[in-house]
This record gives structure tokens, C-alpha cells and sequence, in this order.
DNA sequence: CCAGTCTATACCTTGACAGGTATCTACGCA
DNA sequence: TGCGTAGATACCTGTCAAGGTATAGACTGG
């Protein structure tokens, strides 16, 4: 049930398009913030700011280096979300249990 | 890449907690309006609304029925989630981890 | 047709959020 | 110490979306 309330984060989150994009692009491997900026055609307080509702919503993790923030992928959210998409997986799975009509 | 832009869609749909809640309920078969609007406590009009986004999303689809208005949940949408996911699965997925080496 | 039911939509108000700009803080180095 | 760089945050603004209320439209039984 408070499953159900940080879902609601991590979707949130990610149906904002910039913020998938980083996610999909730290996907590749951690990145600084300048570099996600540069990466995106981010203004620096744009990027600042998504990634501090990625890290709100557990998503992202961050690690200091020297003066850079070093952003890495989180991946519980995702996999909570994939968990939660297992109980509709019947749907498309079991489609020929002529269940659709 | 225009997968991307649904993917946007069916976020934000699912990412309003009645949408949410809406989605679940339907998993559990076909409701009319009414029916959904008692069982989560929502207005008529709110009710209506939410379906409308979801099923700009494609995440439902409708069915008249008599005065009534039959509201099914549609695969496609999770299960394109359920893909995008795939790609990350690598980062829970302990045997997928390994084999990553 | 008429009345009653079920659903959709128009309208208003309000709050949240994203972009953009400017400023502040922290760190490393000459 | 002072400067330059990297990043976070404050602030303003416009847009959009959700709640709530009222109304319009569609269908049914009488």
C-alpha cells in the first residue's frame, strides 16, 4: 500500500520527457550534472532540478567527486514498477486464452 | 522513438493516484461509470474525466451498453512499459548481472 | 413523447510544476 | 587568498491539470 505511493512518484518522475532522458541516458553509466546538460540541451538549473525529483522519488543517487556530483541510476523504483506490472501481464501473455472478447 | 511518446502518455496517466486506482479496478473486469465512481468514492464528472485521459492513453477502451458505458482495460500501453522496463531489468536481476561480466 | 437514469462536457478556481534568469555555496588551484 | 568552475536553489512567470458544480446529451421504460 505505501508501495502504491512511491509509484505514484516514480511515475510521476518519469512522465516528465527530460527526466526519462536522464534516466535513460545514466542508463549508460554515471554522469555529472554538466555532462547530462550538455548531453540533453539542459539549461545547468534545469537539469539541477530534475535531478533533485529523481532523487526524491529514489531513482537516482548521487556520490560527490571533487566539485562534480557524479549521478548513477537507482534501480528499486524500476523494478517496483516492474513488479507491479507483473499482475497485468496475464493480459498480453495469456492472450490466447480468448479472455478478450 | 514515437514509442517514446506514448510511453509519456501512459505515465502521466497512471501516475494520478484515481487513474491509478481506476486501472486496478478494471483488472478485475469490465465497470460502468457509476460503478467505478461508488467504489472509489468519486464524483460522476471526476470519473468521467479520468477516463477520458485514460483512454487517450489507450490504456481503456469503451463499450456502450444500453444508457451504460462499459470500461475495459487495454494491454498495449503496460506492455510497452513492460519492454522500455526490460532494458533496465539488468540492474536487479542478479543472474542478468552476472552474465553482464 | 415523458420522466428518470447514466454519462459526458463546459466552466471556474486553484495549486503544482516546468522553463528561464539570477544568485549563492562549495571546492580546487594558482 | 582570491579566482574559476560545478552545482544547488530562489524567484518569477506561464501553463496545465484536477476538483467541484452545473448542465447537456443519450437511452429506457411507461
Amino acid at each position: 500500500m505505501e508501495h502504491i505511493l512511491t509509484m505514484r512518484q516514480t511515475l510521476s518522475a518519469l512522465a516528465e520527457p527530460n527526466r526519462l532522458a536522464i534516466v535513460e541516458l545514466l542508463r549508460g553509466g554515471p554522469q555529472p550534472v554538466g555532462a547530462i546538460g550538455e548531453r540533453l540541451h539542459l539549461y545547468q538549473a534545469q537539469v539541477s532540478k530534475h535531478l533533485r525529483v529523481l532523487r526524491d522519488a529514489g531513482l537516482v543517487k548521487v556520490q560527490p567527486q571533487a566539485q562534480q556530483r557524479l549521478y548513477s541510476l537507482r534501480g528499486e523504483p524500476l523494478r517496483d514498477l516492474d513488479v507491479w506490472l507483473e499482475r497485468f501481464r496475464a493480459m498480453w501473455d495469456e492472450r490466447l486464452a480468448n479472455l478478450e472478447r
